[in-house]
DNA sequence: CAGAAAATATTTACACTGTAAATATTGACT
DNA sequence: AGTCAATATTTACAGTGTAAATATTTTCTG
């Protein structure tokens, strides 16, 4: 029960990197960085703490597993809920809400994402990811008097100004730094319409 | 040459706490965290590793103290060069590029400085000197349309939205995250008056 | 189906880390 | 001078990631 898996069976353990992954990201957001180790993830799984190495390599693949799933679940949360037909102005809202609620909701793993020095930053899987991430916000930047360049890309000033503006916020906020009572009721979207009311 | 401090000499190794910050500074800056432990910053100073214990109690002292010091050189960095009588367009503008050249030199502190779990938060040095620096941005907001509370806290959408736009670039910045392409002659200056010519 | 080959997991070992406790040394103070 | 607190060292320990050699399985191949 739980343990064998619908795809087959497969070698000694069954998919042991998507397993570590999963025990990485509870440590992971119980006690952030410090509480995460291979060891602690090796004995949750129930293998040797070495066995990770033919998966991951080291530490750092570890982590840029972990983080390359949490940039796809970042971008299911950027674009969850949309209905078929929504316009630019849903889908940018729907964007930008979802991108601080997963900052909210896993405030560890967002650090980790854009952290430096830790990850394997030229992993495709990751790259692939990450770029998923920025094409949902690029478009979100699309029809705002800012556009350049094409939005499959972070190219112009109303895609800089965006992801900075989004992502500042995300981080501020889960790192505590506004006092909560001036944050009641205020919003991504409250602060985002001031910058990009400007058509001009 | 070099060991001996103009001030007075005290105890066995004389200023053993700033010692270390450098130490620990050097160390950091060079390989970000993973580059940093106690026993290299012992030995780079030439005490045994259990020394700072009395000054620092743990990593995390350790860690706060250099914090503590980064915020100091940030709120340096946004004020360098002002003249006297500045007005608020010429101060906002030192604050922003002060920000994000800070963070462009100091990438690993920088990333600490806001990161979670790693520091004692409630640390009186560091809040002190977090503040000051808030103070300086917050003041920045001034005169934008935006602004709403005391100019001494970060209160209202102006200052939320300043902040969450220069922390953001300065980061995604220092992260890698804009193609240098496109960041050819695009500062934080560029982006920053789209989001605050709206004075409505 | 049998043997070879590749993938996967374990054992063992090592260097390094932060932390704590007991001890030694030094500075300041009366 | 002597007492006391501050400061540094020694020693020890549990925990970490990583590497090499070995064992086990799965898959491939003839």
């Amino acid at each position: 029960m739980g343990k064998p898996v619908t795809t087959t069976r497969k070698y000694h353990h069954g998919n042991l990197k998507e397993a570590f992954v999963t025990a990485g990201r509870d440590l992971f957001e119980k006690d952030g960085l410090v509480g995460l180790s291979i060891r602690k993830c090796a004995e949750q799984v129930g293998v040797s703490h070495t066995a990770p190495k033919n998966h991951f390599g080291n530490m750092a693949g570890l982590l840029t597993a972990i983080v390359t799933q949490g940039y796809a679940e970042l971008a299911q949360m950027m674009t969850i809920g949309l209905p078929d037909g929504a316009d630019l102005d849903q889908r940018r809202q729907t964007a930008l809400l979802g991108y601080v609620e997963f900052a909210e909701r896993n405030p560890s793993l967002y650090e980790l994402m854009f952290s430096r020095g830790r990850l394997v930053n030229d992993d495709p899987d990751l790259m692939r990811e990450v770029r998923a991430c920025f094409v949902i916000l690029a478009e979100g930047s699309v029809g705002l008097g800012w556009h350049e360049g094409s939005v499959d890309e972070m190219n112009g000033k109303g895609q800089v100004a965006l992801w900075s503006l989004v992502h500042g916020y995300a981080q501020l906020v889960t790192a505590g730094r506004f006092k909560k009572d001036n944050m009641k009721g205020l919003s991504i979207l409250d602060i985002l319409p001031k910058v990009l009311s400007d058509k001009a």
